[in-house]
DNA sequence: AATTAGCACTCCAAACGGCTGAGTGCTAAC
DNA sequence: GTTAGCACTCAGCCGTTTGGAGTGCTAATT
């Protein structure tokens, strides 16, 4: 807590943190000595170290095991220690060459960003697709599937397109179905999807409305087109996650899979980061999610000319390699934003 | 092999896979009579075990421990000896209940029903999404993202929604794309997707196409569009895996998740399915999948008046609660039929 | 001839105990 | 303030023991 961090200090946590990044295995006074150019003895070493413990920045498993680095050791160590490496050749050529829209879906283009991102950092890749609601609306349509069930197109001015199935009470006709659109399209041209919900709920009270029947369920249609429901998270590479020595035990495992499925507190965590533009970095407990200790969180927003779209980042244990792992979130999101930019 | 498979062999089988479904433990000559009423001394039993070890239904992990069935004995167990349970009236409450389309999307009411399939079964649930390939055209759409940047929007007949974003060489109006929209369907209404395909590449050697440049690059562009990329198979509940005793051990759950994770080899199965309508077994090696020894796959194909759409099912261990799984996949796929099939 | 009781045998799994070595904290010397 | 020295701790490993579950074989029984 005090400003008791002299230079030794640091540089001793700082081989700690990072020998522990590397071999999963609790650090020994003598370790440290070996393997960074430190000059002291061992006893020095474990003076320090038993300070480090006391200021909360290591533990100890037991007596006679090394110390490992709390998740306050890595918040101090991405906030002052940590030289952040640029992304390799090899790395930064995968990743351009794997950021590409053509051809693909729009969903497509997300999952494989993910995919990416698991596989050039060995961890877990996640990408959170524009929220729908953020976007301008741009064109609807209904298509009749059947005597009572009609398919509602909805696309945005960014390209998301999302689809309802919707059952009105009763049969509409194919011809009425697109006048309808035709309405609904002149008349929410330009709005955000957000105005375009409240719109709709303004023109239902309108008195001319109650006079039209068509009008009346057009509105009443666009209503549930509306209704938000899918989640656009794409978490992959969860297999990567096997590789790592801390989920050897099956247990621990079982907790994380069940955080994963939770998808909508991720969301909300993801959410969250829309405010907060570029890199951010939830280690541990910090992201108050529910079996997530010992895991980390990295982020980046993506940006398409002034509106902050969305968020992708990677998840590991907290025990991560940092300084390789953050530049690529970073141009990960860079690029993203590169092939969102048309014109 | 021969057909000494006499009653009483039948029953002290039919014991051991049941209580070994049960407890995932081997089985030995005790346990059988007194789970059962099967009135024998254990030795008597230990000679009929020992044929049926000889005949290949039964393997022992080693001399001192009781029996487990082999694949083979569990392909006899569904074939011969299995009395099939219906579906308790709660379980059947939820699939009703889960199984709905409104206010949905078209993706959204696979991923809910392979989820509902898992927190059924216990066990992991899977869908096939009907193949875009085998549906009738409807509608195509095209929207202008950029300057070189055109999102295609496709509607199969069955209401399936595909997109494409296409980046064409070189920039084309969005009057342009109206047009040449509404060319294509024209030109393609009433067609299966596999003969859209055909036609498109027909209409490319024409002749007059070659004079007219917008209706080669609605060609081209259309061509692009129906290019077959997306997987459409969903795959929910792998946390409930974990709670079974056999993937206690991480590396076995390992090799479970890299196999889930090549959908294609799955969804080459699951194709072969639609040609066998009805519930299909496949028990351990029979699917002929990498890392898939040990699970077996429980299916069942879903109809639209006289279509085979697509293919869902339950993938769990070999030891599977056979007689409640069987039911609850049949009655899944026949609900999916009905609330697919409107009018 | 089929069934069963009896028995010797096998082998895993859990429990036990001793040992080792890595690592610590403390104290006294430098 | 730093370091050498030392006693102490404790997880992990290894070899041994023990117990029990289960088997296969043989001889007695029905």
């Amino acid at each position: 807590m005090d400003g008791d961090m002299n230079i030794r200090s640091r540089q001793i946590l700082e081989a700690i943190i990072e020998d522990y990044i590397c071999t999963a295995e609790p650090i020994g006074s003598s370790a440290i000595r070996s393997s960074h150019g430190i000059s002291l003895s061992t006893a020095t070493i474990r003076n320090v170290m038993a300070d480090l413990e006391e200021m909360g920045f290591l533990a100890s498993p037991h007596t006679s095991a090394g110390r490992i680095p709390t998740d306050k050791a890595y918040r101090f160590y991405v906030d002052s220690l940590l030289a952040v490496k640029s992304v390799e050749r090899s790395e930064r050529e995968e990743i351009r060459r794997r950021c590409t829209v053509d051809g693909r879906d729009v969903d497509g283009v997300f999952r494989e960003i993910s995919h990416m991102l698991s596989s050039v950092s060995h961890y877990m890749g996640i990408v959170a697709a524009p929220r729908f609601n953020a976007n301008f609306f741009r064109q609807i349509d209904f298509i009749r599937l059947g005597s009572r069930r009609i398919l509602a197109i909805l696309i945005s001015q960014s390209g998301s397109v999302q689809n309802r199935i919707i059952e009105p009470q009763e049969d509409i006709s194919t011809d009425m179905l697109v006048k309808m659109a035709n309405y609904l399209n002149a008349l929410l041209q330009g709005l955000t999807i957000s105005e375009v919900k409240r719109r709709i709920l303004e023109e239902m009270q309108s008195e001319k409305i109650r006079y039209d029947n068509m009008l009346a369920s057009a509105l009443k249609l666009s209503e549930q087109a509306f209704d938000e429901n899918s989640s656009g998270l794409f978490i992959e590479g969860q297999a990567n996650i096997f590789a790592q020595p801390e989920f050897a035990d099956a247990q621990r495992m079982k907790e994380l899979f069940r955080a994963m499925e939770q998808k909508n507190q991720l969301l909300a965590l993801l959410d969250g980061c829309l405010k907060a533009p570029g890199v951010n970095i939830f280690i541990g407990s910090e992201s108050h999610l529910n079996n997530m200790s010992g895991m980390s969180l990295i982020t980046s927003t993506y940006i398409s000319g002034k509106n902050t779209l969305g968020v992708l980042g990677v998840i590991g244990p907290t025990r991560m390699g940092y300084a390789k792992v953050i530049p690529i979130v970073d141009y990960t999101a860079k690029m993203l934003t590169r092939i969102l930019t048309v014109e």
